[in-house]
DNA sequence: ATGGTGCATGTTTAC
DNA sequence: TAAACATGCACCATG
């Protein structure tokens, strides 16, 4: 055990042995006292007497007023620190000391009114000036001899940074605590950097104090985009700032720094009408973003900031977020490695409601005065973006918080949340994507340069980007299926061909041919139909050699891979040297859609990366499209939505509906669509009716059978006088050679199927009204009924 | 079979 | 090198 300075500046004995062991402190430990005067030697100590539960106020013992400061930095940090380890204060009100509650001996600092630190942007002056300013002595040396203060304050302060980054300190003199992090900005040790009297090991006071100013201020710049200090444009400035005092003893990890622009915070505030202190972050991982609902905590940010919990089982936890809703979850640890690890369980729901993901980061603060603790969110870079799919200004890099706040990705740079997207996969330099701010506080972060040319941490992200690329699958898989696989069900259908080699059996379905393959679709080139002034159609594609646009029949069906070669249609232009066609009609049809936009703006580099995708590279497309919103134009301009095995003049029902989105039918819509449905469904219920009859055999029941049918026929007359028409039973199966659900019906076959069928061509197409509820009183119909049938 | 829970283990990172 | 953390996985409960 090495030498321990008593930390009381009255006492000031040094001790290499006889320490007590005092109360017990938050974090469970037993503080040491000294031998002599009975102070603690645990800087943990400080706020333990008047620990400030978790708002950070408290109240003054003599004037009964609430120790404010009064400045803006009240609003995000704590302002009142027990200082000297003993836990008193001054009120800043009265300037009053108040004793702790052991009746110490005051040997306290006050703050005076100070911008927070990170708020001085007018002032130029460095952030330890400000620090230094800001704070004052208010205790007088009690002993003649002078205030050893400076002797133990180190310890507390800067202290333990200064044996890492100046390596000065003593073993005797390291502190036995780190609260760092908490008590930098309120270190009272470099109040008065030329009140030092004493060097420590040789370095003087305000050399301690500059260097070690500076060495804890650059960190944050080297993890986080930062401002740089003074800069005007601070309060829109992500930089992680060390959040406000817990008990834990670690600090925290710059990535865990709550990196909040002032505007953030100002906008959290405002939205809840409270003073938010910020207290940490986390970058979900996959698991935290997960079905299992679990979130990680950073541990030295639960032990600092969660109430303390000796039971593995933990306590629930309420935490609010910013929309105002309340949160319960389990806050609890599991033993690990004679540690503990930290989680919030049952996070999903809050999650989901915030619409996160492996990547997002979730922000915690605290709400002063009260404590509630507040939980916000900052989405990663969009998939878009991350894909590279389109060039940006860095304003569409971010989404918006669920939290009401928008907030800049967590630090392009930071260690933290974009971080877990490969660099490789951003398509974009760093730089691009910083973000500005929009100036109300709902969007974007401004550029920050001093980021942008921070390559050390740039390295580093790389780094661990290169390892989570290759490591956090999970992470990726989420981040391409964000992109890729999240299409909808109409793009995936346009993109689907029958395969090359299978030949198609034609069945005849009432009167109409169907095309039946027994080999599984495949990916076919995606194409863009135009429709010419005199309302033919026709369809365009790009040749995968010389991205030329070949004007094609619009019933032709294009294999992933096409070239004019195979443009057996047009023997003018099936080369490749043959010149291309005007693209007027096509321009018109796209107009307005990315990849017009892209194709005409990109010259001829972009056309060739950016080409008209095939395959999957089309399905990447139209992912992102859906996925973005994007208005981009639709690949299957005034058609309909097909089936893939679907050839022109179909009619069935997927065919014959309005391509998707073209809104809901009414209830009273008479059209093909709807009246095929109605129609369907009156023929299952009358075929309904007609078995429920035949089971009770009844005379009656035969009589009313006998009306039934004669309604029957007329609706079977009704429905096949309608599909010579062109229209075409809703439960006509192209697949199904039998096709006709009521046929199905009785012969037993699966209803899943049919009401599939039925409810998932709704779907597919424009959202028909009664499709679903009909298919699904069916079902209901059917069900009822197939017990009672198989008895 | 499925999903939840608790712990173990491998990897990463800070010291 | 040790601590922290992400995630795997065995075990158990439930339907």
């Amino acid at each position: 055990m090495g030498s321990k300075m008593c930390m009381n500046a009255t006492c000031g004995a040094t001790s290499t042995v006889e320490w007590k062991k005092g109360w017990p402190l938050r974090s469970g430990a037993l503080a040491d006292l000294c031998f002599r005067c009975g102070s603690a030697y645990e800087s943990s100590l400080f706020c333990e007497t008047f620990h400030m539960d978790q708002s950070g106020w408290r109240e003054c013992y003599l004037c009964s007023k609430r120790l404010h400061c009064g400045c803006i930095a009240s609003k995000l940090m704590v302002e009142f620190m027990d200082y000297g380890g003993i836990g008193c204060t001054t009120c800043v009100n009265c300037n009053q000391l108040n004793l702790n509650k052991r009746g110490e001996s005051p040997n306290v600092f006050s703050r005076l009114p100070m911008k927070t630190p990170h708020m001085n942007g007018e002032s130029g002056m460095s952030e330890a000036d400000l620090f230094s300013q800001s704070l004052r002595c208010d205790s007088q040396p009690l002993v003649p001899g002078g205030d050893k203060r400076e002797d133990f304050m180190p310890h507390r302060g800067f202290g333990h940074l200064l044996k890492s980054e100046m390596h000065e300190s003593s073993p005797s003199q390291q502190p036995s605590l780190n609260m760092a992090l908490a008590s930098l900005p309120y270190s009272p040790s470099f109040a008065n950097p030329g009140d030092g009297k004493k060097d420590m090991n040789g370095a003087s006071q305000s050399h301690i104090v500059q260097s070690s100013a500076s060495s804890v201020l650059q960190r944050p710049s080297k993890t986080v985009i930062g401002t740089p200090v003074g800069s005007s444009k601070s309060a829109h400035a992500r930089i992680g700032r060390p959040p406000v005092e817990g008990r834990g003893k670690g600090h925290l990890l710059p990535r865990y720094w709550p990196k909040y622009t002032d505007k953030e915070v100002q906008q959290i505030s405002g939205n809840l009408n409270l003073n938010i202190v910020p207290l940490f972050e986390k970058t979900l991982s996959a698991s935290d973003a997960g079905r299992i609902g679990r979130l990680v905590l950073p541990k030295a940010c639960a032990e600092a900031y969660f109430p303390p919990i000796s039971q593995s089982e933990g306590i629930p936890l309420k935490i609010q977020d910013v929309r105002g809703k309340e949160w319960t979850f389990q806050f609890r640890f599991w033993p690990n490695n004679n540690s503990r690890m930290y989680v919030l369980e049952g996070v999903t729901p809050c999650i989901q409601s915030m619409m996160l993901q492996a990547g997002d980061t979730v922000t915690f603060s605290r709400v002063d005065p009260g404590g509630k603790l507040i939980m916000g969110s900052r989405k990663v870079a969009n998939a878009g973006d991350i894909q590279g799919g389109g060039v940006t200004n860095g304003t569409s890099n971010e989404d918006t918080s669920s939290s009401g706040v928008t907030e800049t990705p967590s630090s392009v740079n930071a260690a933290s949340g974009p971080s877990h997207i490969p660099e490789e996969m951003r398509g974009l330099p760093e730089h691009m994507t910083s973000s500005p701010y929009d100036g109300n506080g709902l969007k974007k972060s401004e550029t920050n340069g001093a980021m942008m040319c921070d390559d050390l941490p740039r390295v580093k992200e790389r780094k661990r980007s290169r390892t989570i690329g290759t490591k956090n699958k999970r992470l990726l898989l989420h981040s391409e299926e964000s992109m890729e696989l999240r299409f909808t069900w109409e793009e995936t259908q346009e993109l689907l061909r029958p395969a090359p080699s299978s030949k198609p059996s034609i069945v005849l379905v009432e009167d109409h041919e169907f095309e039946e393959f027994d080999d599984p679709p495949v990916f076919g080139k995606r194409t863009f139909i135009t429709s010419r002034p005199s309302g033919e159609q026709e369809r365009w594609a790009s040749c995968d050699e010389c991205s030329k646009w070949r004007r094609l029949p619009v019933d032709a069906l294009l294999s992933l891979k096409w070239t004019c070669v195979d443009n057996v249609w047009d023997e003018t232009r099936c080369s490749c040297s043959a010149p291309e066609e005007s693209l007027k009609e096509l321009e018109n049809a796209l107009r307005g859609g990315k990849e017009y936009k892209k194709r005409r703006s990109g010259g001829s580099q972009a056309a060739k990366t950016v080409q008209e995708p095939s395959g999957l590279d089309a399905l990447a497309s139209a992912a992102s499209a859906a996925v973005l919103g994007d208005a981009l134009g639709e690949p299957e301009v005034a058609t309909t939505t097909r089936h893939p095995r679907h050839r022109v003049g179909c009619s069935c029902i997927v065919c014959i509906q309005p391509p998707s989105g073209k809104g809901r039918h009414k209830p009273s819509c008479a059209c093909n669509v709807c009246s095929t449905v109605k129609r369907r469904f009156k023929t299952l219920m009358m075929r309904r009716k007609k078995k429920q009859l035949e089971r009770d055999g009844t005379a009656a029941a035969a009589a009313e059978l006998e009306s039934m049918e004669v309604e029957g026929k007329q609706a079977e007359t009704d429905k096949s006088k309608g599909e010579k028409e062109g229209r075409i039973d809703l439960n006509s199966d192209p697949y199904n050679r039998e096709d006709n659900e009521a046929v199905a019906v009785e012969k037993g076959e699966s209803r899943r199927r049919e009401v599939g069928e039925s409810s998932g061509e709704a779907q597919g197409g424009g959202d028909v009204v009664g499709i679903t509820e009909l298919a699904t009183e069916a079902e209901k119909i059917k069900i009822s009924e197939e017990p009672k049938g198989s008895n």
